[in-house]
DNA sequence: AACTATTTATAAGA
DNA sequence: TTCTTATAAATAGTT
C-alpha cells in the first residue's frame, strides 16, 4: 500500500526507517482503537522505536495493569514472579528470625523447655540470673534516686505505696546491695 | 476499506462483530509484525475479544516481561506496585514484631533497661523469676531422672562432673523442691 | 472460509 | 519534517 510494494525486512536507511515507523505506528494505533470500539475488545499495545522511545495504547475500558492481570491468568505466565520472589525470600528470612526469637523468649519465660539439656538450661539460668540482677539493681537505683530527690520520710511513706518497696527493703538497703536479692529470698523463705 | 464505509462504533450484530474481530485481529497482528521487522521496533500487543479470549503478539527480540520492564522505567507507572505493597506491608509488620521481641529479649537479659519504670521492672522481675524457677525445676527433674535411671552411687559420682550438680543439691533434694532455689541462694550468701 | 468492491494505509516523491 | 498522491493492503459485505 504505497507507491511501490516493499519487502518486509529491516529498512536500511535510518531516516526512512524512522519515517515509516512514525507512519505505521499511527496506523497500528488507529487499528487498535478501531478494533476496541467496533468489536468491544480490550487491547494493550506498547511500541518501542529502535531509538528506545516508547508509545502505548490501551483501550479505554481497562488499564494495562488489568489487562496484564487477565493475561497472566489466561496464559499462566508469571510476569513479575521474579520481583516478588525477592520480597518473599525476605519475608521467609524474617519469619525464621522471628520464630527463633519467639522460641528464645518462651524459653526465657520457662516455657517449652522440656527438650533442653543441662548445658542449655545452665546457659539460660545464667542469662536469667544476670537479667534478674540487672533488673533489681535498676530498681534499687530508682529507689535510691527517689529517696535522694524527695524530702525523705514523709515522701518515703507515699513511695511505699509502690508495693515493691516493702519494709524489708528499708532494712536491707543499709547492707551491701549485691546481696539484697539473696536476703530477700532468705526473708521470703524463713 | 471494504464494500462500504463503516462508522467506528460497536458492531450491533454479535456474529458480525466476531467476524470483524477475527479479521481485524489478524490485520493488526500482521501490522505489528511488519513494524517490528521494517523499523527494528519492539512491540507488545495483547488483544482480548469480548468473549474474553486472549491473543498476544510480542516481537521476537524481546519478551513481554522485558517490554514491561522498559515500559515501567519510561512511563514511571508501577504496574505491580499494588501486589508488591501487600508483601511490603507484611514485611514491615513482621519487622516491627521482630523489633519488639528484640527489645523484650534485651530487657530480659537486663540490657537497655535504663528507660523502664518500676511497674515494668517488676513485671520483668516476675517473668525472670518464673523463668528461673522453671529452669531450675527442669534441671532438677533431669537430675532426678538420671539418678533413677542409672545405678546410683558410682554413677552419681560421675554425674557430679556436671558442675551444676554440687553437693548442696544432694542435701536439699530431700527437701521440698519448690524451695530449692531459695535455699540455694541462702547457701550462696551465708 | 472465499471473494471482491471499496476504503484505508502508506511508500515515494515534492 | 509534513503534505500529496499513486498504489498496495485491509477489509465490509456478500456468497
Amino acid at each position: 500500500m504505497g507507491r511501490g510494494k516493499i519487502e518486509i525486512k529491516r529498512i536500511a536507511n535510518a531516516t526512512n526507517r524512522m519515517v515509516t515507523f512514525s507512519k505505521r505506528r499511527c496506523g497500528i494505533t488507529k487499528k487498535a482503537k478501531e478494533i476496541t470500539v467496533l468489536c468491544d475488545a480490550k487491547v494493550s499495545l506498547i511500541v518501542f522505536a529502535s531509538n528506545g522511545k516508547m508509545h502505548e495504547y490501551c483501550s479505554h475500558n481497562s488499564s494495562l495493569s488489568d489487562i496484564l492481570d487477565i493475561y497472566q491468568n489466561q496464559s499462566g505466565k508469571r510476569l513479575w514472579e521474579a520481583k516478588h520472589e525477592n520480597l518473599s525470600n525476605e519475608i521467609d528470612r524474617i519469619k525464621k528470625e522471628n520464630d527463633n526469637m519467639q522460641i528464645e523468649l518462651r524459653h526465657l519465660r520457662g516455657e517449652d523447655i522440656g527438650a533442653l539439656d543441662i548445658p542449655q538450661l545452665m546457659e539460660m539460668e545464667d542469662m536469667l540470673e544476670m537479667g534478674l540482677t540487672n533488673v533489681r539493681e535498676k530498681m534499687m537505683d530508682i529507689y535510691k534516686m527517689k529517696k535522694r530527690n524527695t524530702r525523705m520520710l514523709e515522701e518515703e511513706t507515699s513511695e511505699l505505696s509502690y508495693s515493691v518497696v516493702n519494709p524489708a527493703y528499708m532494712l536491707i538497703s543499709l547492707i551491701s546491695e549485691t546481696y539484697i536479692h539473696s536476703f530477700m529470698v532468705l526473708i521470703t523463705c524463713v
